[in-house]
DNA sequence: TATTGTTATACTCTATAACTATA
DNA sequence: TATAGTTATAGAGTATAACAATA
């Protein structure tokens, strides 16, 4: 048989698997949604390769390739995409001109700002009509659920 | 000019943004590793037809089609490959027979509910390193979360 | 000879258009 | 003639393999 665990671990166990189910749906259901108002013209992998650029700045295909977990010639491609449409640039590097550095553009800077910024006014728009007590819950929790997603520190 | 806001309610409009930029980041972070949790072997459209036809119980091709915001041509393919895997059971209707039902088998089930079980497990061992006063924190919040993404009536 | 990125080719997913079976 | 679904075909998106340019 297995060992009994104490009644408080019990009640913790129990509360953490129902609030882990809670979470996940919540989570999940809020991230399609968000999607649904971006609407930027570019495809999933377009976009996030675009953010990837603008957070950590010019870099190599190959490391671009690397942090989206793609390969190498998909990355080629959705590089020329996005530089056809103006919002990346791409230049050989200096030192060794086998690598190509891709940098984003102000235009790639600005759709990227404008898709955030429709996500949020979304977003901005429902927590205004929460009551003032509901939203300073969420406020209190906020730390939190950014410590699960690994934005904040414990 | 713009007319001028009242103190408090410009306080609130700037929480309201600075909240749901922080919302969905830490939002759309956490959908997508829960997503990378999963491994079910299916596509993320065949998943979600799957999860439709649990939700909803049995349904015609056409209304799945519709659920999923999908053509009709597509949902035939995605019901083709779970049948094939004994996922779900097809069946003309009787009085009409140029319907198709749709229906879940236990092996979809079982899939499904195994699915979800790995995405909890990973986020309640995630939730049982909180402190019990953020565990608090953030079950006081859950139902606001359910309300902004409709799962929960205010 | 090793490395970076590209081109060639194939597979999956989804769509529209044309078709079949039933009503 | 209208409707439910399927087959035919095409267009993205991504992968592996073969290749070109540079180190």
């Amino acid at each position: 048989m297995a060992p009994t665990a104490s009644p408080a671990a019990t009640r913790r166990q129990t509360g953490d698997a129902a609030m882990a189910a809670r979470l996940r749906l919540s989570a999940t259901r809020l991230a399609r949604i968000l999607r649904r108002q971006a609407d930027t013209g570019l495809s999933p992998s377009q976009l996030s390769a675009l953010a990837t650029v603008e957070i950590h700045g010019p870099m190599t295909l190959g490391a671009l390739a690397e942090h989206e977990n793609v390969a190498p010639p998909s990355v080629t491609k959705v590089v020329n995409i996005l530089e056809s449409q103006g919002l990346v640039g791409r230049e050989a590097a200096a030192n060794d001109r086998r690598v190509a550095m891709v940098s984003i553009t102000s235009d790639g800077s600005h759709l990227l700002e404008e898709s955030r910024r429709r996500k949020n006014q979304w977003l901005a728009e429902r927590l205004s009509h929460l009551e003032p007590e509901q939203r300073a819950r969420l406020a209190d929790a906020l730390d939190v659920i950014e410590i699960l997603t690994g934005v904040k520190q414990p």
